[in-house]
Formats: C-alpha cells, structure tokens, sequence
DNA sequence: TATCTTCGGTTCATTATTTGAACCATTGGT
DNA sequence: ACCAATGGTTCAAATAATGAACCGAAGATA
C-alpha cells in the first residue's frame, strides 16, 4: 500500500458517529505511527480534505469534499437526479427511500428521504455503511453484478447482522437468482431488526450495477397488499435513475419490466 | 510537497468544463511524469476518488467523495442549511443565490439556487472557482478575514476579470473597510461583465469567516430600488447560515445588524 | 500541591518508497 | 503503410517516508 493510499484510509476513519477524531486516536484507529499520522493529516489538511476545530484540536473532514462532490454530480448527476425519484417514492408508500452506490467492495447510502407521515420510520443516519448479503440494496446489487464480484464478496465472513441475516453462502446464491428474475431484492430484518426493505440496482453505462434505489418499512407496516405495491414502484425508479445516468439495462431487467 | 499533497493535487484537475481527463493530458496539466500519475491515479481509483470510464479509458472524479461529503455534511450542515435560505432569497429577489467557502486560499461556490422568474439570470456552473478580489463574496470574507490572510490574497498578482475589476490593492483595502462598516460588500462587474453581485459572510466557530452567501444579477436589473432591497436579504440570511452552523458573529457584524 | 498520564507536535538517522527515461503494444489519423 | 498519439510498464537511481524517542502543555489523580 503506497503512501497516497495511507493517506485517504485514514479519511475512512471518520463516521456518522464519530466525525471528531483526534491525533493519537487516528494513530491508533489506523495502526500508523503517530509522527506518519501527523504528516500526513498536515498534507491532507493543506488540500482542505481534513481541518482543525479550534479549542480541542480534534480533526474532522473539510471543505474540499464538499467542492469535489459537486464537480462529480455535475458530470454524473446521480443524486440531483436520485432526489425526486426518492421524493416520489416517498410519497408514494409514506416510507424512507434511499439510494447508495458500489464504491471499491462497500456500499455506501448517499441520498436519502423521509416520509412526513408516519411518525416512526426508518432513519438513515446511522446506517450510511451497508452490508452487501444482509441489505436488499446488496443484494440487488450482487444478483446483477460480475460473478468475480460476488465472488470476492461472498467469501469474505459475513456478519449476521440480527438473527434474521443470511450469511449462508448457497442461500444467498439461491436468493440472487429469484431477484435476477424478479428485477428487485428484499430483506426482511437481515441488516437491521423490524426493518423491511425492497431494492433495485442502477446500472451504469457498461450495464454493469453500480448502486440501488430502496424503499425501508417498518416490518409491521408491510402488510401483504403493501408488499405487491412496493417492487413495481421501485423497479420503475430503479429503470428511471438508470436512464437517467446515461446507464443501460441488463436484458433480464428489461424482461422484468 | 508530499506525495500525498502530489495525489490530490492531482484532483483539483478536474473542473466543470473539464470533467473527463486521459492519463497524458493529466501528466502534462500537473506536469508530473506519466508513470508517476499512473500510480497515483491508480491509489486515487482503488480508493473510489477517480473512476476510468470503460472506453475512452479517460478519468473522471469517482463515488467516494460524495460519501464523504455526506459525512461532511452530517458533521457541519453547510449545504443542507444554506439550500433553504438560498431558496428564500432567489424568491424574495428573483435572482441566484449562491453559497460559496473558502478552501485553503480558493474560494469555491458549494451550492446555489436558480429564480424562475426571469429567463435571463446568473448561472453558475462555469464558475465555481471565483476570485476575492473580484467577486462580493470575496470582498467580503476578505474583510472580515485576519490581516494575515488578507495580506497573503492581496500579496498575489490580481487577475482582472473584466475591465471592471479592482486590482489596485489599495483602493481594494479601501473598499474592505466600507464592507466591514456596512456588513455586506458588492461587485459590478468586477468578475464577469455584466453581472452586480452582493454578498455577506458567514462566520465559522472561532468568529473567522469560512465563506459567504451572495446574489448575483444581471446587472441592467439591479435598479437603485433593488440595490436598497438585496442587502438587508443578505446581511440576514448570512448571519442565520452563521448561526445554525454553529458559528459566532464578529461584534462590528452585530452591529451592522 | 505534587505526580502521573495523555495530549499534539517534533526530530533525525534509518529505511523503503517514489521517481522518470526508456520502453511496449495498441489505436486513430493521414 | 506510415506516423504520432494513446494507456500502461520496467528498474536502477534518487528521494521521500518512517518511527522511536523526545518535548512542553494540559488534565487527571492523589
């Protein structure tokens, strides 16, 4: 691992739950020597990816990730675009939608939208980082995705994330190829307890997956009726984000359609 | 310069109208040797901050800095709070409203609004990088700045935009001082031809300006009616950003007030 | 108040990485 | 058939990264 690599794991340390870190914690979080996490953190502060709050001195993420994800929405506008699909979603089953996108061999949620009518709902925040076999986002994803892919994925250890994840790996196989043919995923309290989420994959422009679009319930509110309601409408948007980001369709997606 | 500080660089590369670099253009904009970008675009690539589109096998800027402007944005709300008040001013003037921060010594616009009104207006997208010495909201984070900082911007040779543009430091300090005693400063056509702009900062938590929120005209618009209108709109909706950010109001700010 | 620990930050000789000229194979234009 | 690009690769030489030990300061403990 080079040098630059180093550097940009040690902006991977910092989460919705811990967006303050200070030196000596970087250094042990990151196994580094604290000298090497320093100079880096100064190199890494001086490009505006990393900044200093005042008193305490504890590090947090910077400016230039703010300028640098609009350059990348102005040349892949995925979430402008997501926005009102995850809007109408939202108003269409008054659930929590979502969109996260394949980055290296994580998952990561970068849109989200709430609905204003229920007063419990599925909340985003603590749950940016997902899992590929316990979500249904994951799992939309992998059905779709090289068999290399689901390959790395699936033999690294799968953390059973509550009592209902499957971390069997023929199970999972099985279950990929029931969304292949369904064009969407679902999972019922396999990432996080009582909650109940359907998903479809976004391709891009090689035809290749490279994020989801879900809707998250709680499970009690997903009655029979509301199950048949939800995949058609979040195939549709599935299909409309992937148009809309100039991807391409898989035949056996068009076929599901 | 570190290598790291040579990667990242390496980012700020790619810009609005230049959204997709090949491996020698890189080489020959950063003057760097083709195999050493390589390398670093590959770190850069494996960590999801550039991606290489299928074909062209040209670079563009990858997933990972939406998630951490995600984080970011979790951890300092900038752009989630600045949209509604942006949204507030383009429907009071009928103007763009704009949010721009300053990153290192640069100064960036991170998130605007578009008025409906008018079929002629400000756009925004060919022009993220703005200047300090040029634009209202430079002016106006430069006046609240440290004498340190304003010395390093000024110290600089100063580019002039159009024939408009201040680039006497003199009469520019000259201006800093009314923008101090007035708590908003102004550009007419001092960075793009025809265009009048107002502008007022917003504070960070040490009271040191970290950016500013503006509107730009067309400047046949701006009317001296208009001109009494727009400023208190600013004055306001940047010292409400400031304070929900969790910043603190300079006293002259207060009393611009 | 005295002591201990931890903090952010710094130093410098050792070590490991980055570097770049030259080189491929391939592609697109003339 | 040729030329000039392209993206990508190699390896000895040059340079940068590394980490144990250190510093002063700030809390914590007693």
């Amino acid at each position: 691992m080079g040098t630059v690599s180093k550097a940009l794991s040690l902006l991977d340390l910092f989460e919705s739950q811990r967006s303050l870190i200070g030196l000596s914690d970087i250094a042990r979080l990151s196994g580094m020597n604290k000298a090497t996490v320093y100079r880096l953190l100064t190199e890494l502060q001086a490009a505006g990816y990393v900044e200093q709050v005042e008193y305490t001195r504890n590090y947090r993420l910077g400016p230039t990730v703010l300028r640098l994800a609009r350059l990348r929405e102005q040349a892949v506008p995925l979430v402008e675009v997501a926005r009102p699909l995850l809007q109408g979603l939202c108003d269409e089953t008054n659930e929590t939608a979502h969109v996260s996108v394949v980055i290296g061999q994580r998952l990561s949620t970068v849109a989200h939208a709430y609905s204003q009518t229920h007063a419990t709902k599925v909340t985003m925040e603590d749950a940016e980082q997902l899992s590929f076999h316990g979500t249904a986002s994951g799992l939309a994803i992998l059905a779709f995705a090289d068999s290399e892919f689901v390959d790395t994925i699936l033999s690294r250890p799968l953390h059973a994330h509550t009592e209902n994840t499957v971390t069997e790996t023929g199970e999972i196989r099985e279950r990929l190829r029931f969304v292949r043919s369904a064009g969407y995923a679902e999972s019922i309290g396999g990432f996080e307890r009582e909650v109940h989420s359907f998903a479809s994959p976004v391709m891009d422009a090689t035809g290749r997956p490279c994020g989801a679009i879900a809707i998250a319930a709680p499970m009690t509110r997903v009655t029979t009726t509301v199950a048949a309601m939800i995949p058609p409408l979040v195939i549709a948007a599935a299909n409309k984000l992937t148009e809309q980001i100039g991807g391409v369709r898989t035949p056996s997606l068009n076929a599901a359609e």
